[in-house]
RNA sequence: CGGGGCGUAGCGCAGCCUGGUAGCGCACCUGCCUUGGGCGCAGGGGGUCGUAGGUUCAAAUCCUAUCGCCCCGACCA
């Protein structure tokens, strides 16, 4: 019997001072976490109790798919060397040496692993496919850990690769993953979405995300609810409404036109007297990008937006294949010649190729200024800018691409109703990674034909600590938070309102013991404290029911309180096992 | 990496500007009291003021460096 006077839960009154979302608040109030360090977290007795039974259905679901392997944290560099990725993750990999000097990395994802086993012993088709998963921690040295358990530097993840002879089966695997990923989040109890999302610099092809919508947050997701389109924004797109384009003025010829202090599209719209969407607008960044010898260089990236249409970074990251900041102020003079504020395409010789011209600066422009005309851009002259301006025509841009941010009320590309958009937090991501691993690696097997081939593979991942996080962020109000009964540490406290009433002390013993007997996660609150101060912890603590054992003992009858309703209903003592498989079944 | 903020008792904070050897609330311990929403009374314990150096007769307070933590930004061009 779990005896609340004898266990370490240790409850706070008010919240640490930097804990900013809700899940943080409460998952330090509650006595669930501690924090060790910027982004590194202690599970006490509560947390770790909510964290095995998330684990227990992660892998009780991935026992039916896959097979479960314990890899080490730790691995040498030439592992990530073979892959490429001990110098394309850069300071995010966490590193160390050994008392020899030999380097080693902390790992963040175990591709490497998982492939190094696979081209010892994967010898043939006979033997696909294979799906490998393992829950262990993960580590990652965040630029920026934040938001409590949302953004941490080490977490527990179940991270699983499948390896198959073709395309067909990465189908099958992939699939058996969306599916089991669904039902362990509908287990977990948890609301949440699937959207198609950018496979980042993975290289892999379709990739999708598992979310659930908080304002604690840090990716956006574009849904519609007209139809079930969704995806994150850095892969979201929309239909465009037709924009009539101006008519050209004199010979149709780029034509200069002053325009004295205007910098923002917004000033020299209105100074002309033209809508933002007949505008130019200029974005001078700077990628660093490693050339041949390994060195790094700078290399000048413009991009070019409708006047009304902003940047969305990840999708320009994924089109020029590097990270791009802003241009400072002296390299903006370098290559316009100009200072900001009047900047535009015309005059500088733009790269025809990105590889080839790999000296020359590159212009990429948005899809929504492709088959465009006579539009308005900087003059990279101050105080003029330049009207008549034709992409194609009147400059060449290295590429065009989609690189737009969606934003709220477009229409949605498959049915044309508005689209929404929610911040929200990515749970679990399963993305086909094709040959990248066995090509760099060098996995083989033998197909039917006796023919040497690579597997093409999968990997998928789901965040332990964000399924907590994020239920914690679902179901909270001033007093605490309550979690779905699956992944809760108790599913029911029972709360004595006087434990020197023998009478009361005794049959709240006896209803936790008939409970527990039943099969349920009990607590017992045997604390000698006041009634308040019990109810506020059992508020705050994440049980979603609570049997309050009062006076009405003396008639049968006891509380059962749901948490998260706040709805209270007197049972009887002789029924309570019974009353508790009704709840459970129908809270799911 | 850039910008901002904060480090004083377990938690939340005051004191710092104007140097004089540390305080409040909650929590904790003891006793009494109380028992359906953090009850009351009395007594009590606990802090190298993040760290190091400097200025000074004297530093939580002023100066310098450093470490740590939190937030914002990686976008009017």
């Amino acid at each position: 019997m779990h005896r609340w006077s004898e266990l370490f839960i240790p409850t706070l009154r008010e919240a640490p001072a930097d804990a900013e979302v809700a899940s943080h608040k409460f998952l330090v109030r509650a006595g669930y976490i501690r924090q060790l360090a910027a982004g590194i977290y202690s599970y006490l007795f509560l947390g770790k109790r909510s964290f095995n039974k998330i684990i227990r259905i992660v892998r009780e679901e991935m026992d039916r798919i896959g097979q479960e392997f314990y890899l080490p944290a730790l691995h040498p560099r030439e592992l990530w060397e073979a892959s490429g990725r001990w110098a394309l993750m850069g300071d995010n990999l966490f590193r160390l040496k050994d008392r020899k000097g030999t380097d080693l990395a902390l790992g963040m994802t175990e591709e490497e692993v998982m492939t190094s086993i696979a081209l010892k012993d994967l010898r043939s088709y006979k033997q696909l496919p294979q799906i490998w998963y393992q829950i262990a921690p993960k580590f990652r040295d965040e630029p920026r850990p934040r938001s409590g358990l949302l953004r941490v530097r080490q977490f527990m993840m179940k991270d699983s690769y499948s390896f198959d002879i073709d395309a067909a089966g990465l189908d099958v695997s992939y699939r058996k993953h969306y599916d089991t990923y669904c039902r362990i989040f509908d287990r977990c109890g948890l609301k949440y979405m699937v959207v198609e999302a950018d496979s980042g610099a993975m290289g892999g092809k379709e990739s999708h995300e598992f979310m659930v919508r908080t304002p604690a947050g840090e990716d956006q997701i574009v849904s519609c609810d007209g139809c079930n389109y969704a995806a994150n924004i850095e892969k979201a797109t929309s239909k465009l409404e037709v924009v009539e384009d101006l008519k050209p003025e004199g010979d149709g010829k780029p034509l200069e036109v002053h325009t004295p202090g205007q910098k923002t599209i917004e000033d020299v719209a209105k100074f002309l007297g033209v809508s933002p969407k007949n505008k130019i607008k200029t974005l001078a960044l700077m990628a660093e990008e490693k050339d041949a010898s390994g060195n790094t260089k700078l290399r000048e990236i413009v991009v070019l937006m409708r006047g009304d249409h902003q940047l969305n970074e990840a999708k320009l990251n994924a089109a020029v294949g590097v990270a791009t900041r802003p241009m400072e102020e002296s390299e903006i003079r370098a290559l316009f010649k100009s200072p900001a504020g009047y900047l535009g395409p015309i005059g500088i010789e733009w790269g025809k190729d990105r590889k080839k011209d790999a000296e020359k600066p590159v212009l990429v422009v948005d899809k929504a200024l492709e088959g465009r005309t006579n539009l308005i851009g900087g003059a990279n002259k101050e105080n003029y800018h330049l009207k008549n301006l034709t992409p194609g025509k009147d400059f060449d841009p290295t590429a065009y691409a989609d690189l737009r941010a969606v934003t709220a009320g477009e229409a949605c590309p498959n049915c044309g109703k508005p689209l929404r958009i929610d911040t929200a937090v990515e749970i679990g991501h399963i993305f086909k990674l094709g040959y990248r691993y066995s090509e760099s690696m060098g996995a083989r097997v033998l197909d039917k034909n006796g023919k040497e081939v690579m597997p093409i593979m999968g990997s998928y991942g789901i965040g332990i600590e964000r399924i907590l996080t994020a239920a914690v962020e679902q179901g909270n109000d001033e007093n605490g938070f309550w979690l779905p009964p699956a992944i809760a540490p108790f599913e029911i406290v029972v709360s004595p309102v006087n434990v020197k009433d023998e009478t009361v002390r005794s049959a709240a013993e006896d209803i936790v013991k008939r409970l527990e007997v039943a099969g349920y996660d009990v607590i017992f609150d045997d604390r000698d404290e006041r009634p308040g101060v019990k109810f506020k912890d059992a508020d705050l603590v994440g049980i979603p029911f609570r049997i309050t054992v009062g006076k009405k003992v003396t008639e049968g009858t006891v509380e059962v309180v749901q948490r998260s309703t706040r709805e209270v209903r007197d049972v009887r003592i002789s029924a309570i096992v019974e009353t508790f498989g009704e709840l459970l079944r129908r809270s799911g």
